[in-house]
DNA sequence: CTGTTAGCGCGTTCAT
DNA sequence: ATGAACGCGCTAACAG
């Protein structure tokens, strides 16, 4: 392999100089600089990188964290850091758990043998404390309220989000409700589940643990969410659905089913994707890829703001009836 | 940061005995073993993976390069591919190119700077030529027929599946065929067409430009095919749909303007997602997380196989109608 | 403007 | 079983 060495012996010059060219360094000499590119195009000469990430000490790599790829919450926010990597000259080297904390830990672990130079954590299983602790090898930031911890994160406010739902819905006279998730563990999800309770217990509801539907993450899911309620001997008037996929899932059930939307179900679904205005579903606007933009944007920048909230909105379509 | 050499005089031993237990090598008695790692754990030693990307010349690396990651179909590779790297302990490094050529390059030129070992190509933009050029710097293996050029390949062969599907409907009697396909353009592209122009001309059929749906992406994207299906003049039999989403997105605005499918307009979509067997749609099944799975096997392995082409196979279900 | 030289942190002969 | 010394390819003082 031809090295940068060889390339200065060939052209004549010192090897500072090849690497002056190389990086475009000023206070080279047209002439000199004509001769070295020329040697470096007939030796086939090109850089290794890896010397220059040892020297340097950076990578221009940064890891993300997430649990699947294929999911589109997930899918939209890692969209959104990469498009602000690329802008930014940074690639993206991706470690996916399937929430498991071994492979999270890997991904610490990266950051602190330098192959990345920070850390993008889209969905957290680790204690806050060990990220603490990795945060001295580069900057990490947490798709997660980071509670005024040393941790940076932006995130969204999911029990005000959900609790915005859950309160349009009693606005609109309902007060049976249920709600559908992916997992009821981890931290967003147990803040829509406190969301929930505090609601119920506002207007005096009894809280059915078989309104709570969960491994909901697919359009497909929808349908076992569907068979779920029907066979309900109470049923709920509403459900929040955390996904628009999975609402989308529900639609297409109860269509089958001759159950009618708004009607006989109410639904609010998240996220306000394509599909949700499509189906004209109600739901709550989450800002996905900017939130991506901005957690790629906080681990560049050493910004004070140490915890970014993103803000979310209500959009009325035609899913909810007024009781 | 405190390195190898730090932790070996801190331990009264040689560099090399560190590196030796670092790497768990024989040779070293159990004695000084316990001392390194002694002093390792005292100065919170951790190893420089680049120091060793640099001295060994490889990153444990691997490219993808991948048009989009949030297309079910492109998706369902990256995780076949994720799940075989992970089990031979290798990290993904993602290009997303937007069928960019650009970013491409940019991928091949990691290659050459051995940022990465070796690279998958799931969707190729720029020359063969180009890409045997590059094959001098690591292991290339693209997701698409090889033809038998230098190049390694594993891959679907679209114009056979794509035929499949249209002998099926011929076989049921229909003549009057469409299709909806995600861009023109691309190799894939180019054999699914040619399949089908063959196809019509076997059964002496003319070609209507307007029976070919293209931008045809999303399960969103099928209420316009289903627009421009209803404005025609002459309407199609059947269509042959290149992803259950679209497929899907189909047959709900089929649904919606009442016009019932296989009786009206029959439907054979790709992929067999669980979407489609929820629909009952018949539908083609391409084994795209095995693909995934040997496109990494394939950069891995010195095969000498170089063009490993899947299987895929029809599933009848309900979407087609016999005329 | 240009070159010399000392690292960056680790693996690896090759003696011992 | 152990260690000295060199090399991986490049950058960045520093000197000129």
């Amino acid at each position: 392999m031809t090295n940068i060495r060889d390339v200065a012996k060939s052209a004549g010059v010192s090897v500072t100089t090849v690497s002056r060219v190389l990086n475009n360094h000023p206070y080279v000499s047209e002439e000199k600089r004509k001769l070295v590119l020329k040697a470096i195009e007939e030796m086939k000469y090109h850089i290794n990188i890896n010397a220059v990430h040892l020297t340097k000490g950076v990578t221009k790599l940064i890891g993300v964290v997430i649990p699947f790829i294929n999911h589109p919450y997930f899918s939209s926010i890692l969209d959104g850091i990469a498009n602000e990597a690329r802008k930014n000259d940074y690639k993206l080297i991706l470690f996916q758990t399937d929430y498991d904390l071994d492979k999270e830990i890997e991904a610490l672990e990266m950051l602190r043998m330098k192959q990345i130079d920070s850390l993008i954590i889209c969905s957290r299983e680790c204690k806050w404390s060990i990220i603490e602790e990795y945060e001295t090898y580069g900057p990490i930031v947490v798709c997660e309220d980071g509670e005024n911890l040393g941790v940076k994160s932006v995130y969204i406010d999911h029990y005000q989000a959900f609790k915005t739902g859950l309160d349009h819905l009693v606005n609109r006279g309902h007060k049976r409700i249920g709600y559908c998730i992916g997992r009821r563990t981890g931290k967003n999800s147990e803040q829509r589940e406190a969301a929930y309770l505090d609601t119920l217990e506002k207007i005096d509801e009894p809280v059915h643990e078989d309104w709570i539907f969960d491994q909901a993450y697919t359009i497909v899911d929808g349908e076992k969410v569907v068979h779920r309620f029907m066979h309900l001997v109470e049923r709920p008037t509403a459900l929040l659905v955390t996904s628009d996929q999975v609402a989308a899932g529900i639609l297409m059930q109860c269509s089958k089913e001759h159950i009618r939307i708004a009607d006989e179900l109410s639904i609010i679904s998240f996220d306000n994707h394509p599909i949700s205005e499509y189906l004209q579903l109600t739901t709550i606007d989450l800002p996905l890829e900017q939130m991506g933009k901005e957690l790629l944007g906080a681990v560049l920048k050493p910004d004070p703001v140490r915890n970014r909230q993103m803000p979310f909105r209500l959009i009325e379509r035609k899913s909810v009836k007024t009781l």
